[in-house]
RNA sequence: GCGCCGUUAGCUCAAUUGGCAGAGCAACUGACUCUUAAUCAGUAGGUUCGGGGUUCGACUCCCUGACGGCGCACCA
């Protein structure tokens, strides 16, 4: 505890009881006693005796002012909100009771789950037992279990309360009878606060209503909260449904504070327990088939693999611009010349450009190469890959996405993008005149029209016209072969590329080809993209020397492509945003705090 | 970047034509030892996102800025 407090008042717990007649109630609280404690931490070590402060409110040493005032004050200010003052009291208190608010670690027996699964058994057993025996004994329990968790609800009433408590996955009622805690437990029932992190140690019984339960032998504080976290409250519906009241909706603070969104919907948990799910099973997939995981470097002197702007930065030391990686492409494919046969990455791509439903700049991108192969075979690696990776995630293929079912089980529809294309627009996307395009590209309402290349209105109208309307996983290939500078020319149509993207519910998942080898044609591809580049086209390539000499060393055939992690789990977890499936998305800069 | 909508108590939301800023949950006080959206009685809690303006009077109308949602644009 720290040095004498000036503002601390003179304990207000006079030992004294009140008159035999006081309610017990009205005994305990005053026992409790924890209105306008405050206690100062004292100055950390390591700060000189020049370097502090003394709190203007309170005069009390400081390392530092929050706002103007100590910590101390700074929580008891009346700035905060009333919760929040009202629980940094009891945490005062509670360190006068020689309770540590912050606690050390706890041995459980069980989480929750296991806890609650394991008395079922238990019960099961006991039942049974009894079949043949008179009439049962006593009701089942399970003795001696450790569990802890979050304080999700409390019901007080009186001498005794129940409580929810959760964990990641779990949640179990416990009881707290104040015969069965004694002084000690009791004066800590009475500084609990929704949210606080709690331990108990008892048996597992169920209630007169049916509900499993934790009769708490004793009673630990593990973690007091300061915060009101915005828990909905729960009713359980006849059909046995949940249904939260209120709760914490708000996309902005959900986002800003995940850490409160997190510890409040189990949904939001169970989003990310399934993309860590995924991201595994991909892991596991891939090396099971001989694949390798690799790390390449995300900080790069040159970026490519991608049409996209990308992040720069500077190195101090080497006195250079440098970028982060907007694709892992050029890199991996260097692997497979050094022998590698088959690698894989899963990591971060950055990409300078906007945010929207589907697009956040920082996004995780599974990219794989297979020598010996081609798209085509790419196209079965895919769908197997991503149907059996459902199954074993989810338990099925089939999935609503939107409002509009959708099924990942392979094979999947194969479209020519030419053919596509011409059905949508009613134009040859080879042979057509470039006003035509131009034309078609205004009346959906491409206004910027006249300032794109031929390639962009392209590959605009496709995004408009076909992309949109694909639910059910298809594989559209044969792009036009200026669309993809790192694809093989198209065998017997050298117009086209040997590429392929997986479109499913309107938006891309994959992007793959037959990886160009032959190190003059890379070089000219490079170069007219250097064109571009020069023209305006802030995404065009940049020549890339280095990677056309490994090709020069040799490139076997190769297949690769590129998955986008984050829209495989929005597909999974019916999320209509990447927000909703990236744990901290980027936001612009909170204005105050609060 | 453009358009529309939004921002009110810790959380979720009300507030009539411009006329005293409210409720539920959470909090606090009290009753209650099998409750479960616990219940009952009471209390407290507000820079109505920031700045400026119109008005006797602004949560409300106007201008401006910040942040967010949706759509468009940009963008695999």
């Amino acid at each position: 505890m720290g040095p004498a407090d000036p503002v601390l008042r003179p304990a207000a717990l006079q030992d004294g009881q009140g008159s035999p007649h006081e309610p017990r109630g009205r005994q305990r609280r005053r026992r409790a006693g924890w209105r306008d404690r405050r206690i100062h931490p004292g100055v950390p070590p390591g700060i000189r005796q020049d370097e502090r402060m003394n709190c203007p409110a309170c005069g009390s040493e400081t390392p530092g002012l929050r706002d103007g005032a100590c910590t101390v004050c700074w929580y008891a200010s009346k700035e905060r909100p009333k919760p929040v003052r009202d629980r940094f009291a009891k945490l005062a208190r509670l360190r006068e009771l020689g309770v540590d608010p912050y606690g050390h670690a706890f041995d459980r027996t069980h989480d929750l789950r296991r806890a609650f699964e394991a008395f079922e058994e238990a019960e099961a057993a006991v039942e049974g037992a009894a079949d043949g025996a008179a009439d049962g004994g006593d009701p089942p329990e399970l003795e001696g279990v450790r569990v802890a968790g979050r304080i999700l609800s409390y019901r007080d009433l009186g001498g005794s309360a129940f409580a929810h408590i959760g964990d990641r996955d779990g949640r179990l009622q416990i009881h707290l009878r104040r015969n069965l805690l004694g002084d000690e437990g009791a004066a800590l029932m009475d500084l609990l606060d929704l949210g606080d992190w709690v331990a108990v140690e008892g048996a597992v019984f169920r209630t007169r209503r049916g509900e499993v339960t934790v009769r708490a032998e004793s009673l630990h504080l593990l973690t007091k909260t300061l915060r009101p976290l915005p828990f909905g409250k729960e009713e359980v519906a006849d059909d046995g449904r949940r249904v939260v009241h209120s709760g914490f909706s708000d996309p902005a603070s959900r986002y800003r504070q995940r850490y409160a969104d997190l510890a409040v919907n189990p949904d939001v948990r169970e989003v990310f327990r399934v993309r860590g799910r995924v991201v595994t099973e991909l892991r596991r997939w891939l090396d099971e088939r001989g694949f390798l995981e690799v790390e390449t470097p995300v900080l790069q002197p040159l970026y490519g693999g991608a049409l996209a702007r990308p992040f720069s930065t500077y190195h101090h030391r080497l006195d250079r611009k440098m970028f982060l990686r907007i694709a892992d492409e050029l890199y991996l494919k260097r692997l497979i010349v050094g022998n590698l046969d088959r690698v894989y990455e899963i990591g971060h791509d950055f990409r300078n450009e906007g945010i929207d439903r589907t697009h956040n700049p920082e996004f995780t991108m599974l990219e794989l190469y297979f020598a010996f192969a081609d798209y085509e075979d790419v196209m079965e690696l895919t769908e197997t890959m991503v149907g059996d990776v459902a199954r074993e995630v989810m338990g099925t293929t089939r999935f609503e996405y939107d409002g509009t079912a959708v099924d990942l089980a392979a094979p999947w529809a194969r479209i020519r993008w030419d053919e596509a294309f011409s059905e949508a627009t009613g134009l040859d996307p080879r042979r057509a005149a470039a006003e035509d395009l131009r034309a078609l590209a205004k009346e959906t309402g491409r206004a910027d029209a006249d300032e794109l290349s031929r390639v962009q209105i392209l590959d605009t109208l496709f995004s408009e016209l076909v992309e949109g309307r694909i639910t059910d996983p298809a594989f559209v290939y044969g792009h036009p072969i200026e669309m993809s500078p790192l694809a093989k020319p198209k065998r017997g149509e050298p117009e086209f590329a040997e590429r392929f993207e997986v479109i499913v519910c309107g938006f891309e998942l994959v992007n793959a080809f037959s990886e160009l080898n032959d190190p003059a044609d890379q070089w000219n591809r490079f170069a007219a993209q250097q064109r571009l580049r020069e023209a305006g086209d802030r995404e065009a390539m940049e020549i890339d020397e280095d990677y056309v000499r490994a090709l020069e060393y040799g490139l076997p055939p190769t297949g690769g492509f590129g998955l986008g992690v984050d829209r495989l789990v929005m597909l999974l977890t019916g999320q209509t945003s990447i927000r909703d499936v990236v744990l901290f998305p980027i936001l612009r800069p909170e204005e105050g705090r609060s």
